[in-house]
DNA sequence: ACAGAGATCGCCAACGTTTTCATCGATTCT
DNA sequence: AGAATCGATGAAAACGTTGGCGATCTCTGT
């Protein structure tokens, strides 16, 4: 079988407890042992059990990750930014995709909380009640979501909204769609906010339209809506909606941006690679990533301490193909 | 803390033996007694240990998923699939990320193997005898990868691009160009290989070009080659390489499909997204996924036997808008 | 009525680690 | 010089579960 601490302790002349301390506390062993220990540790391929040691710890070295869904390529981009932080810790992190199923979710949440020392939300689709009911039970941070008491990592939403509009206003749009995201997605309904908020401040006139699924399909099916609100500019939930629109705007030869222009949110890699390339907000998704087990990590060193902390990431608008002034059809 | 299965025990007037025994083994203990247990069990939330239960098991209850690269929408897909098969049979999937880097991927099998009961490689980058060296450590399967000895999931990848240059063919072009993926990848030596034969036995001529990485950048920077090698049809390694060459293509004022037809492999969401939706083959990729999960089980079942199961999974050429006939560009 | 078989269950050791607690020199302080 | 402190180590208990072994009891067949 496997190598364990007896048969280093064995080798190296010492006991099992010194095996430990040499490996996990080097200050309380004499430099010649811990150095003997630790070289015939390696020698041998000793790697410690994480089962036994969780067992005596509590601790499972594990973080858990929940995603609404892998297809929405915002999600493998934070689970990007997770990983790679978690790995540099030392964390090996458990991931499930809920399908945009706060019932799936909730279940999820129930079961990896055992497995783990933490849990990561990401942009969880359950209601504040229900979340509530869950926090206390496992140490966890939301991502794209904001609740009282507990901490999370969140984009400064409203100051993308703004770079947004104040880059159709200054383009002479002033009558302006919002195609909304899953009711269910605080993310969607911040947005929502923000658009009338900042919208407003600029003058301007904000339809809203939806809601629709987060998707393409979501897109696709907004797109005429969009097209009978007489609006010159629309501003999608996501950058998936945004492409849903684009496509039905191709197929029913409304130009973008001549006859309307088209602005995202997110920035997923694919908004770059259509024609016409994708204006959006871009939003941090592997910071947003690592930010959160940064906080979580700390969380779980020092428990009692900053009950919630939050983090607010900065947004920034990529200005591309999809945007331009209104009524310049070459057509 | 938590309710162990002493507590249970206490509760219910029996053993911890009977408690284990009512739960995992229902024909050892009487009726009566057994659903006593379980209600107590069921009423003071008690769920087994993990950490313990594994540490005299020793197993896990934990499957590892490695992928090349996340922010590939192929890989999501799969991902997708590990996962729903994994948790319908109760075991919880360790993600992690390799970044295409094959030393990073040895490094992750090492780490994981020791925390899981089984591994799914998924296209792994390393060599064939890195991989064998590391087989025989921990049960695992590969998905988009053979090797011998090793049980794999597979795409008919021959069938798959005989599809594909049958429908070429077909359409009138004699002259194809394959823009080859990373070297290091199965998946595209496969393809390459596939190429030739089906090309060859079709009597028309293949042109080599590459190699380039899977992605998005890597088409953009195949797509000028593409132009001068002058021929009317480019099969690309990927759905995210053809997007390139499509971008770069429209870039140029190339005509798709009219001056050239592009077709790809994968069909992620993503092709039938963009304008002109792209031709590919489909590959089965949720399938795939829990194919390899049902693999991984069966073997930890019975270890002994079958020491190199094989699926093979059929694909299908989704004919879109980015492949046509020849020389038929309308300007 | 009695031996043997089968069913049901409790006891206890074991899994590999961490973590008190105790031990034993060696050093420092008074 | 004796006491107190400190540094380094080992012995043993504990973590929560499982599984082998044996004890008890109820049947069955003779």
């Amino acid at each position: 079988m496997a190598v364990t601490i007896k048969d280093v302790a064995r080798a190296a002349g010492v006991s099992a407890s010194t095996v430990t301390r040499a490996l996990t506390m080097p200050a309380l062993v004499h430099p010649e042992t811990r150095d003997r220990v630790r070289r015939t540790a390696e020698s041998l391929g000793y790697h410690p059990n994480r089962a036994a040691r969780g067992l005596i710890t509590g601790r499972t070295g594990n973080l858990g990750l929940l995603v609404p869904d892998l297809g929405n390529p915002f999600f493998p981009s934070v689970v990007k930014g997770v990983q790679a932080r978690a790995h540099e810790a030392d964390y090996a992190v458990f991931l499930a995709d809920t399908d945009e199923d706060s019932a799936a979710e909730i279940g999820l949440v129930r079961k990896l909380s055992k497995q783990v020392d933490g849990l990561l939300l990401c942009s969880p689709r359950m209601t504040d009640d229900e979340l509530r009911t869950l926090v206390g039970d496992t140490p966890m941070v939301l991502v794209n979501r904001r609740l009282a008491r507990v901490p999370s990592v969140i984009p400064e939403l409203l100051d993308g909204m703004r770079q947004a509009v104040s880059h159709l206003t200054a383009l002479g749009h002033r009558r302006i769609a919002y195609v909304a995201g899953p009711r269910s997605s605080w993310a969607n309904r911040e947005r929502a906010r923000s658009a009338r908020t900042v919208v407003a401040a600029a003058g301007a006139e904000l339809v809203e339209i939806g809601n629709v699924a987060p998707q393409f399909e979501g897109g696709v099916a907004a797109a005429d809506q969009v097209l009978a609100a007489a609006v010159t500019a629309v501003i999608a939930y996501n950058d998936l909606v945004a492409l849903g629109l684009l496509n039905r705007f191709t197929a029913r030869g409304i130009a973008v941006p001549g006859d309307l222009s088209v602005l995202g949110f997110d920035d997923i890699p694919l908004a770059a690679m259509v024609h016409p390339a994708l204006t959006t907000v871009a939003l941090p998704k592997e910071q947003a990533g690592r930010a959160a087990v940064d906080l979580l990590l700390q969380l779980l060193a020092e428990p009692d301490r900053s009950p919630a902390a939050r983090r607010e990431l900065p947004t920034q608008l990529m200005v591309r193909a999809s945007t331009g002034p209104p009524g310049t059809a070459t057509d």
